[in-house]
DNA sequence: AATAAATAACGCATATATGCGTCAATAAAA
DNA sequence: TTTTATTGACGCATATATGCGTTATTTATT
């Protein structure tokens, strides 16, 4: 069954569903696929998916490693307000 | 027995060491103690410790929450080099 | 020096990101 | 439509971040 048994912090869905967004623009307007920002970044292109769609909270490694693949600065990258 | 198992890179390290030096230069330039700013962003002081030394890999979430208790935005405190 | 405050360095349980699959659904191109 | 490319949505094992302790060490204060 599902659970409700941890609290949920609003704003950290927020913050990891906004990079998420940011990341597909920037990748689309890069015009690569999510294939080919897996390929570059070496990351799993699952992973990548599931980053874009906001399910999981990546680690900083792991937003550096799209960052550089999509040839951005973290700081242009997480350039979002919530 | 320590490992070797698997590939380390270099980068990852690199970035997440950067960014704990740059935390622990915005916390004190705000005058907090590693225990305040833990307090302030709802996470163990144990923790900002080791992401301070560099030792853990936090996810955004946590980058966003510490961000956020140093009143700072995201592309501020991300905003270095390797 | 003695005391207090701050940080380092551990341990441990649990939730979850990572890494690597597979297959379905959707979109794009033929 | 049919084929191909792309993305979504799963499953699962493993490494690790989180969360919460405790104790040691270092630093600051008196």
């Amino acid at each position: 069954m599902p659970h409700f048994r941890w609290v949920i912090n609003i704003k950290n869905v927020e913050v990891i569903k906004a990079f998420g967004r940011r990341l597909r623009d920037l990748r689309i307007s890069k015009g690569l696929s999510q294939e080919q920002l897996a390929n570059e970044a070496e990351i799993p292109l699952s992973q990548v998916g599931r980053i874009e769609r906001g399910e999981i909270n990546p680690t900083l490694s792991t937003v550096y490693a799209l960052c550089t693949a999509l040839q951005t600065n973290m700081k242009d990258a997480l350039d979002f307000k919530l």
